[in-house]
DNA sequence: TTGTACGCGTTATCAA
DNA sequence: TTGATAACGCGTACAA
């Protein structure tokens, strides 16, 4: 491999010439600039990004870590991936499956500066243990995260879900079903609340209708249509942690022959690929946003300036299912 | 950051047996070890992984390189992080929208030593110029290619859309309607074959139904239930590039108050996170063992190393839209 | 404006 | 089995 001493050589300059006339950072003549530039050319340069990291101490990389790559992270992904280059940074995925033990190899990836700073999508270990590493480099959640030294770029779903009820409301429906996702999550006790203030606010009874718990696939949604049925139709709507919740009631549903909205209305959250498939009322949640917002935290921390972030919102998408 | 000088010092070795010591590279008397290794404790040590790139010249990286990193492909993403990790390799992504000039930036990764290796998804650039690039490293490509230095991964899609129209023989379709993708594509000629060999087989005319080229996206399936209706029913049964075509048509129909598969049957491609849903029958793919393959060959080609790939088999999944 | 000299942190070579 | 030394390729302080 052709090194930047070699093209110092044919210019007939020092390296430090040739490594400033290649960087762009520091005086150099136009005349060898032009020598160096030629010899690069012809003798197929190309710099030894290994080098310059070990020497900057910057990679110009960041780890992305997440459960795995799937929906509805692959929106994320590629948001940041977005953000990242054109920013001239690259993005390396870490996979953790939830494993604790592999969130301590992307912890450990950064401390070994392979990566400059980490973006956590969602996480097992103990904010502790992560908070030990932001000594080696910035460290920014998307899970909902409270601790003065790993900014979170989450959104407040309280926001989001009360979109859903209010629209449903408006729709004329007064028997919300919710079906909620794991309760220890705080999206869900967001949720909760936002349900109870709804409820304050129209005088409803918050106990016309059960809830469930810790549902979030469709077939959870389709178990929830057999209750339905077999529980005296005990609800006309239902808001859903989730698209694919919302789906395998949908699914179920036209299965056995029941109508939506007309038996009862669903709406969604996350607004999936998917959603528009099923017609599908759900709650647009900005993703790519987020995950520029994440970068952008972090290049300012590593690049120290100030750059602004978006506070995204959430937005209902009104299709026929409500 | 303390260094490896540093753990050698407070060991009372030199260096290059604390090197060996940690590495595990070398022969180190168990004494002098586990000197080292309570040193490398005691100092909280973590090797610079930029140094140790530079200096053996791998960086047990590898990039991907894909348009974005939606579905289909968080599939793919997600089994070659999966492999990858299992070797104590990381991937990193270079997001193109299938745009030349980001290709190209990814190529160079590869010449700059940011990574060891590529997989290139799916790429508009020619093949001439990827395959100046595998002088730097091995380069594998998913999309179907056919060069001797650059292998692909590729799955001959005659044999699974061959599957799809046997089953709807089967099933008693005569009148088949082909929605193809993209005609320049070889994926969508091998089907065009598939369909000639198959009229063949059961002597039926090739053209007692026209055909759709170039179609791939949900609205496109929509539009064809439209022209379904306005010509006359002209079909018993589509066969479509992917499950978003099926799903649009599935989805339309459904709005227009046709029954499928009573009116006519669908049948997908891919078997994407969302055709349970819609209880659609499709030719599964199974991208991860692509994945695998991809990395396999990689691995082999780096380390020198004889690795078996497994060729990965289609499948019909069955459900109801046929 | 240019060149010398050094250091980034590690591993490989080779002689002892 | 160990340690001195060199080298990987680059950027940069400093002197000229």
């Amino acid at each position: 491999m052709t090194n930047i001493q070699e093209i110092a050589q044919r210019a007939g300059v020092s390296p430090s010439t040739a490594s400033r006339a290649l960087s762009g950072r520091g005086y150099v003549s136009e005349e060898k600039k032009q020598r160096v530039l030629t010899a690069a050319a012809e003798l197929d340069y190309a710099p030894n990004l290994n080098a310059v990291s070990l020497k900057t101490g910057s990679t110009r990389r960041i780890g992305l870590v997440a459960p795995r790559f799937t929906e509805p992270l692959s929106l994320f992904t590629t948001g940041l991936v977005h953000s990242a280059e054109e920013n001239g940074y690259t993005v390396t995925l870490f996979m953790t499956g939830l494993n604790a033990a592999k969130e301590v190899e992307a912890l450990e990836a950064l401390r070994r500066k392979q990566v400059d700073a980490l973006v956590f999508v969602m996480f097992q270990s103990d904010l502790s243990l992560i908070a030990d590493y932001v000594k080696y480099g910035p460290i920014v959640c998307w899970q909902r995260v409270i601790h003065e030294a790993i900014p979170s770029v989450f959104m407040n779903q309280y926001d989001g879900y009360m979109l859903a009820l209010e629209h449903l409301y408006e729709r004329g429906y007064r028997r919300i079903c919710n079906v909620y996702g794991a309760t220890q999550r705080l999206n869900t006790q967001s949720r909760m609340e936002a349900f109870a203030d709804f409820c304050r606010k129209y005088d409803l009874d918050p106990l016309a209708c059960p809830s469930f718990e810790n549902r979030d696939t469709a077939r959870d949604g389709e178990q929830i249509v057999r209750w339905w049925l077999e529980n005296g139709r005990p609800a006309d709507a239902f808001a859903c942690t989730n698209d694919w919740v919302a789906s395998g009631i949908i699914a179920e549903a036209r299965r056995l022959g029941l109508r939506v909205p007309e038996d009862f209305a669903v709406c969604g959250f996350d607004n999936l690929d998917f959603a528009p498939l099923l017609d599908l009322t759900t709650i647009h949640y900005p993703v790519d946003e987020q995950a520029s917002n994440a970068f952008a935290i972090i290049r300012s921390r590593i690049e120290d300036i100030e750059l602004p972030t978006h506070p995204p919102r959430f937005r209902l998408v009104e299709r026929l299912t409500t």
